[in-house]
DNA sequence: ATGTAATTATTAATATATTAATTATTAATA
DNA sequence: TATTAATAATTAATATATTAATAATTACAT
């Protein structure tokens, strides 16, 4: 009934698969003065640009709490800025500025090669097949003793 | 060439994955007044007590400084203790307080309850897989462009 | 034996994560 | 319309992550 092996438990398994996987991608942000976080914002700016804050918490997978530093800092480096919504004063939308957007187009080809390289060392079908099953995984429901769903962010 | 869609590639999904499956774990170890973190290390000293740090290290994938700071929490709540080895005073080795022992016992019952749910929530066929995946992901090997070989921690 | 390199734990500085609380605003309801 | 409830961003407090540097010790090669 114990998990028989806690290192291969399905968390530590996806902790350790990140450990494997993010060096090749800190380096080159690294080498740009970003953070991983950083650059998961001006990524999804790039997609999505002028999002709603909200929604870029979603898009990036960093809790509000956490991205409001996030923007804080590259709001100081000018790469993005926050607009204040008028139609629902409660909402702020984040937009990339060109400078953001210039540094984007540096990085990005970077962390394609990257990615390629990464993909290229697993066989495509199951390349696939892993990420279908953390697809799985990523949409499980949990709802907590008491009742209430617990839905990320 | 581009990462097709950012929020489907194999660092977000697996992020996804631990958003998922993470909060059940968390709800109880907040309920024991612990963090992810500092069970990761009373589970591991479980497994094997008065261990070396940097074992430790390895055994809960928390990089040193990292471990440091949860180590020494432990150490303030009486949880675990340190002691420096003789043989090689380079090393310091940890372990489990009666204490700590105690509260591991309370735990893991519950943490074993959630995790058979889990486990319970996916085709036995499926969960070994996705481990067995995940497993092919971890032995991945990064050597960084300097022809260093990037280990974790 | 001695200087040099490696190893281990730690500190330091900065960034992010987690949980709870708060403020401002809008929605909903009596 | 006044009140209450819900929502969005933020702050606050504490813990952890990341990267680089340091101190103490041990291994190694002269």
């Amino acid at each position: 009934m114990a998990i028989q092996e806690f290192s291969r438990s399905l968390p530590m398994m996806l902790y350790r698969a990140l450990d494997a996987v993010m060096p090749r991608f800190r380096m080159i942000f690294n080498e740009f003065g970003l953070t991983e976080q950083q650059w998961r914002v001006l990524r999804g700016l790039w997609e999505r640009d002028n999002i709603a804050f909200r929604d870029l918490a979603r898009a990036t997978l960093i809790t509000a709490p956490s991205l409001v530093g996030v923007v804080d800092r590259l709001e100081t480096a000018e790469l993005v800025g926050r607009r204040r919504s008028d139609a629902d004063r409660r909402n702020v939308f984040i937009f990339a500025t060109d400078k953001g957007r210039d540094l984007h187009r540096q990085v990005q080809p970077k962390v394609d090669k990257a990615y390629a390289e990464l993909r290229g060392s697993i066989e495509p079908a199951e390349w696939k097949q892993t990420i279908d099953n953390l697809d799985r995984v990523a949409s499980l429901k949990f709802e907590s003793p008491d009742g209430r769903q617990v839905v990320n962010q």
